[in-house]
DNA sequence: CAACGTCGAGCACAATGCGCAAAACTAACC
DNA sequence: GGTTAGTTTTGCGCATTGTGCTCGACGTTG
């Protein structure tokens, strides 16, 4: 497979939609096309670039990013702020060949991508597939084959459920879940360095500054 | 799950038709509507019935069954004879959940059948799903051939009977019932995979967390 | 016979808690 | 203003415990 996956992101949410593009751009075999901000404009792009592949976000300025999903005979994944299990059924409906909740690691998206790109390379000829073929290239794209390795350990759950839409300390949240302070802290660092929480400093006390962990808003503000 | 899956197959062939309809009527949990023979059918039955799952062939005599299952927000397999890629593309991209290649086993059929009742069991609520849960639901859908029988080992059941009402780690699992730990886990972690058994991690002591097994609780039984 | 699945022993390493030193702040003092 | 003391928090190294995996043995099945 030579061609690279023309990618084209979908997201009203300029910042969201640069850091998917930059995922997609980072990986070998995608090129990333200019995000779309909006349905309009991600159909005068799939005129002008013919996309292989859309990252649509759900809720759009102007429609409803699912439709855009069901009338385009375009692969597509599907970003989702809302995870209620209604509209994850539409969205499969369409024809999502994943649903993403946001926020989520880069590095989810990272291994859906490949995961589309092995699918793809199964399923791209022009001639014909056996059921074991087809079968096989589904069990990629959504099997269960790798482990978790990419999905949140039980600790990091814990923590970001501690979190849930309030802000708190290191200590805080240990007292919360039950882990000691360090293990707290180091999670909330890692959390941090991978955009899913943000940090803010409390200053006016005596000591050193409190760093003060909240769930990253980028969901958020959708 | 009392609710019944009520299943509309839509092929112009009368034959084959009824016995896809057979197949459904004979699965445990579905209920066959009468086959619809084209696209009009099809959407009168739709209309009159709302079918939960439809099994529609691709060529229909006044239309195409792809476009049928793209514009109706209904879970669909889609059934077909030609088996180039760019048609099964098309199916999927149309929100095919599964795609038959006529003539096929009709054992294949009630094993699709099954996984998308468990599937179906997974994300038919009203609530939030988290990744996790929709990745497994999915793979159940499309995954690897795991035979994820109700049937118990020897080994299984001696340790559900050792777990009894008690929470327990693999260790004492172990201990209990004379397997050694690595196997205790193996079985444990495999029966939570089966949600039959519920994990819960212990933390305040140095080293990793510990898993801490219970029986999963009835509520798994609705 | 070969193939397959399950098990146990042993090992590597993942992930935790503890203890402590350093960092970074505020308040007090000169 | 600058300096120092006290306090709080962070960050790190280390020891410990638990998990997950590999590989060979063994029993079962075709």
């Amino acid at each position: 497979m030579t061609t690279p996956i023309r990618t084209l992101v979908v997201d009203d949410d300029f910042r969201v939609a640069g850091l998917h593009r930059d995922v997609v751009a980072a990986r070998p075999g995608f090129v990333a096309l200019e995000p779309a901000l909006s349905v309009a404009d991600a159909q005068d792009a799939i005129r002008s670039h013919q996309p292989d592949l859309l990252l649509v976000d759900i809720h759009l300025p102007d429609s409803n990013g699912i439709e855009l999903v069901r009338a385009c005979n375009i692969d597509a994944f599907v970003i989702s702020a809302a995870n209620d299990a209604p509209t994850i059924r539409r969205a499969l409906r369409a024809g999502a060949l994943a649903v993403l909740f946001k926020p989520f690691d880069p590095r989810l998206l990272t291994e859906r991508l490949d995961r589309y790109a092995r699918f793809r390379n199964l399923v791209s000829g022009t001639g014909p597939l056996v059921q074991d073929e087809l079968d096989r290239a589904l069990a990629i794209l959504n099997g269960s084959n790798d482990p978790v390795t990419l999905s949140r350990s039980a600790t990091e759950k814990l923590i970001l459920e501690a979190l849930n839409t309030d802000e708190a300390s290191a200590s805080e949240i240990a007292e919360l879940t039950g882990v000691s302070r360090a293990t707290a802290q180091r999670h909330l660092v890692a959390l941090a360095a991978r955009s899913l929480v943000e940090v803010r400093l409390r200053y006016g006390a005596t000591g050193r500054p409190e760093h003060r962990y909240a769930a990253a808003s980028t969901a958020e503000g959708v």
